[in-house]
DNA sequence: TTGTCAACATGAAACGTTTCATCGTCCGGA
DNA sequence: TCCGGACGATGAAACGTTTCATGTTGACAA
């Protein structure tokens, strides 16, 4: 087996607290016996049993990361921030997929707590069963809150009234909006902003106002393109000329669909989605989205759970507009 | 703290040697004394320590998962079937990435072996610098190969000759091929097979053979975008009628990039991408590819890695052509 | 009654750390 | 010369398991 801190120990001639004291670095500890118990560990190769370590201490250098489903390339984004940050910190990332079931879910984070993870980055699902783990774990979620739980998210209220907001300005009048699930926060609040400035606009310009065609679905390819022919399938006189959705995924089966049925994008239709995924600059035309700041929020989400100060409530970011190729004004009637 | 062997040993009268018995299930434990432990433990809800069980048994059941880029749909992908098994045999999954770094792999490896996982999944990069860990820990590399592990992977030389039997079978003669970086046996692989079945055709055809234009780079969409508008920016007459890639993302950067030069697809030019990530069926069109079985290879993994048995040198899967959209028989000239 | 054996529970050791109370040594001051 | 302290090393305990050699019990045969 490999080196232990007692082989050191004795080929070095002192005691194994002093080689912890060593390894520990900070300690008060002879420069002498220092110097020598380093060129012990160096000589025979000695590397710390982390389990024993872990035990010791009670904890691990472990942080668990759960996500409903890996294969999102949002949550694919936000995973491979949150590993490049926590390895460089010397900590290691658990993975485990929810799959949106609220049982799957209990039974990964009670897996994962039975690690003794040094924190939890979570992006709950719908209504989960998960509250009572604030307890002995320090846990932060992401983009979707859970009582009780720290939360890094964009402003979702923002970020649909962005979009409408550009709607409206390029002068779209007749306006479509693909929700996300109805149970959840996000997609709400989202719907929330957009409608929000709709109303203002009603306000001010009454006369010209048409009040939006809402459809809801899942966050997916298959439910934009879904709900997208729903939508298209009007005549041409009452078809919406602008949809907003509020994925990009949705956009992006969106986008197929109205390729299916011969509406071109922008000219036709303007799209805007919204997390602003790689993908969504490499799909014909590049999607105008609303970004979020995926590496902000990963790291700020990281912060909260390895820092030693309290947790804040809530860490809101600003979503941002990205203006690319699929939306335009609309076209004369 | 939670409650310990001690704990439960102590509450049912008896040593913790007994309650270890009765959690190991297998052994020979008067029932009666069974039934009084477990009953203790489910009512001071006793949980075993992972880590004081791994100490002892000097191993962990974690599996450590090394690709080189999760935000790629094909290795978030095989990471959701991979965590999905695991999770199902009560493992967890560790994830780390390499970015294609040979150094980042190698510390990556290295702190992962240091957890002592049960086994390593490994997605080797290109010319990795690890070779040497064979020893202690089971690992089964992924898709590419490296020397003295296992390998599963589908069969490269198969994949490309399905692409280009499929394009000579629709009647195109002006072919384009974009690889991937000549470096990667599965690059090479790839465009073997692919060249072997334009062989084949000079045998029978000689009269019709016209040489293939070939161009390589990176596995990801700028990529296929920018080799995409190398190969179509030529006078009609020379261009080819049909390009094959060696991964979907190039292909879906050059349908980006076809889109942006008046090229229509599938009339214009047919394409034929290379692993069937989720995506590929959403892109508009709809995209041919070969499908890589990504399921049966996590499947095939893990069970290399958590069975018993000794390990196979290869495991070599069947690709399967999937027709969809984005081919045709090339227009008269 | 005694001896043997099976069946099963027990206690202690071991895994590799960290930490804490203790102890030795050395130096300066009285 | 002796004492007090400072500095720093030591040894042992503790973390929560599993396992193995040992011990206890009871039953049954002689």
């Amino acid at each position: 087996m490999n080196p232990t801190i007692k082989d050191v120990a004795q080929r070095a001639g002192v005691s194994v607290g002093t080689v912890s004291r060593v390894l520990a670095k900070n300690k008060t500890v002879n420069e002498d016996i220092r110097t020598k118990v380093e060129a012990t560990i160096e000589a025979i190769g000695y590397r710390p049993n982390i389990l024993g370590r872990s035990l010791r201490l009670a904890k691990t250098d472990i942080i668990g990361l759960v996500v409903p489903d890996i294969t999102n390339p949002f949550f694919a984004e936000l995973a491979k921030h949150v590993e490049m940050l926590a390895s460089a910190e010397g900590y290691s990332v658990l993975l485990a997929n929810t799959h949106d079931d609220p049982e799957a879910e209990k039974q990964q984070i009670e897996t994962l707590l039975g690690r003794l993870p040094a924190g939890l980055i979570l992006v709950p699902v719908s209504n989960s069963l998960v509250d009572n783990l604030v307890i002995g774990t320090r846990t932060v979620t992401v983009d979707r809150p859970l009582s009780g739980h720290a939360l890094v998210a964009v402003d979702n209220r923002q970020g649909g009234y962005l979009a409408a907001d550009h709607l409206l300005s390029l002068g779209h009048r007749r306006i479509g909006y693909i929700s996300g699930p109805g149970t959840t926060e996000v997609s709400s609040e989202r719907r929330d902003g957009f409608l929000r400035r709709l109303d203002a606009f009603r306000e001010t310009h009454g006369g010209e106002y048409i009040a939006p065609q809402i459809v809801e679905g899942h966050f997916d390819y298959r439910s934009g393109e879904e709900l997208g022919k729903q939508l298209l399938m009007q005549p041409a006189a009452t078809r919406p000329t602008a949809i907003a959705t509020s994925s990009d995924q949705q956009a992006i089966g969106l986008l197929r669909a109205a390729g299916d049925m011969g509406v071109r994008v922008p000219n036709d239709l303007s799209i805007v989605g919204f997390d602003d995924i790689p993908l969504a600059s490499l799909v014909q035309p590049r999607l105008t989205t609303i970004r979020q700041p995926i590496d902000e929020m990963a790291r700020l989400a990281l912060e909260g759970v390895l820092g030693s100060h309290a947790l804040e409530e809530e860490y809101k970011l600003q979503p941002v507009l990205m203006r690319r190729g699929s939306c335009t004004s609309p076209s004369a009637p």
